[in-house]
DNA sequence: ATGCATGAGGG
DNA sequence: CCTCATGCATA
């Protein structure tokens, strides 16, 4: 595979020049490491590890000659933070390249078409509130796009939950995965002490056109057409298919198997991500499976991060106990800021406020920080993720299900037997 | 499992 | 600056 870095040329955490935003009057302040007295506490717990972070290898598959291109535009902020800078080592993984529209082009729905300025602002208000309302009464939709599924989905961002949460028109396939014809099944599982003792590691030479450097022949399979507008709605996909456009019940109900079968297995949120770097190049944190199974992703990122996910599974259990190759890569510590910890009160007024306006101006959001004493910043990024919080998928009602039991997963593969997975060994 | 953070990309 | 995908560090 393409595995020996493909862009290790520059690293792009170089930049350390702060411009932009000359004379902003908002700007002036960003330095206050941390005042005493304040609100909140950068957790302070020793300095900062060397953490390991490959990351480029995703980065690069997207961004790719690009970002490379353009030295990047390091301007936001000037971090002071950031200081070391990765030697941009092996970091390989990156079969680099390979943007949005490769792999999984097929799947997602990018085309959305962007109604202009149908963004946010839109319904300011109504954006936020469809949180709290249903909870054991009526909930057509399980959840923002639970239930609801159904090809709906053709703004593929913003707001979409609203609005596909009306038009229920899901069909409801069940099928996850599409299984190679006949393959064994797999029958470990019991306890092996430790999923460690098998990692997962099965590299195999293929990589779906995550690499396309720049320089690569396009093999492709035959020109998809993947040109689907849905009209209304094109649902006509095999579910158990990973190629089509998966419905928001695809993606729960893969999700759940998922999850339930990496346990069986014995895998940790952890083993997968790495498993999939080494099988893809796209190495991904513990966090990114957790949000996956939790559905707490965007749809369009479901949607990507399924078919990887999917192979893994394959992958995973057909090569039912054998080793492979423990891919360990190295890392380096790039410098982050220390979390900061808001106190209770504090997020409560933040929270008070992004009720109120969601989308707060710069000044206004200066004004929130200085009375709240927290950095400009830090309430900045505050808000951007609360708002990402907001339109994650998982509706705060929807049962976290402590009992997804045994959903048939007897399609053939999977005797399943009564014993449920509420054990979970490792993780959780 | 999540809270705060980083960064690419888009305006 | 914002959104969005991700992840380190944490509780």
């Amino acid at each position: 595979m393409v595995w020996g870095m493909a862009t290790a040329t520059s690293s792009p955490y170089l930049t350390s020049n702060r411009s932009l935003s000359s004379g902003a009057v908002i700007h002036s302040d960003r330095r206050e490491g941390m005042q005493p007295g304040n609100t909140a506490v950068t957790t302070v717990s020793g300095g900062y590890r060397g953490d390991p972070s490959i990351k480029m290898v995703q980065s690069d598959f997207m961004q790719g000659a690009m970002a490379t291109s353009n030295g990047g535009h390091m301007l936001s902020h000037a971090h002071q933070w950031v200081t070391s800078l990765p030697h941009a080592a092996a970091a390989a993984a990156a079969v680099a390249a390979a943007e949005a529209a490769s792999p999984w082009s097929s799947s997602p729905q990018p085309q959305d078409v962007k109604r202009s300025s149908g963004r946010e602002d839109l319904h300011p208000g109504s954006a936020l509130h469809h949180r709290s309302s249903h909870l054991g009464a009526h909930q057509a939709h399980s959840g923002g796009w639970g239930g609801t599924a159904g090809a709906h989905i053709s703004i593929s961002e913003g707001q979409q939950q609203q609005q596909q949460q009306q038009q229920q028109q899901q069909q409801q396939q069940s099928m996850l995965y599409s299984q190679p014809g006949g393959f064994t099944v797999n029958g470990m599982l019991g306890s092996q002490g430790g999923q460690s003792l098998m990692h997962p590691g099965l590299v195999r030479g293929e990589s779906p056109g995550l690499d396309h450097g720049g320089h690569h022949h396009h093999h492709h399979h035959h020109s998809h057409h993947v040109h689907h507008h849905p009209t209304h709605h094109e649902v006509s996909h095999d579910p158990h298919s990973d190629e089509d456009t998966p419905t928001s019940d695809d993606l729960e109900h893969f999700a759940k198997q998922f999850k339930q079968r990496r346990i069986k297995l014995g895998f940790t949120q952890a083993d997968v991500g790495l498993a999939l770097g080494t099988l893809y190049g796209n190495v991904f944190s513990q966090t990114t499976i957790c949000r996956f199974e939790a559905l707490q992703l965007s749809f369009k990122n479901m949607c990507k991060l399924k078919p990887l996910l999917n192979k893994w599974l394959e992958e995973a259990d057909s090569t039912t106990g054998s080793p492979t190759s423990i891919d360990k890569i190295a890392a380096q510590g790039r410098k982050r800021k220390k979390r900061t910890s808001i106190e209770v009160s504090v997020k409560g007024a933040l929270e008070s406020h992004f009720l109120k306006s969601p989308k707060p101006s710069a000044q206004e959001i200066t004004s929130l920080a200085d009375t709240l004493q927290l950095e400009k910043e830090v309430v900045r990024v505050w808000f951007c993720n609360r708002r990402q919080k907001e339109k994650r998928m998982t509706p705060p009602g929807l049962p976290h299900t402590p009992e997804d039991a045994y959903s048939q997963v007897g399609t053939m593969d999977t005797p399943s037997p009564s014993l449920d997975c509420k054990i979970m060994y490792s993780d959780t």
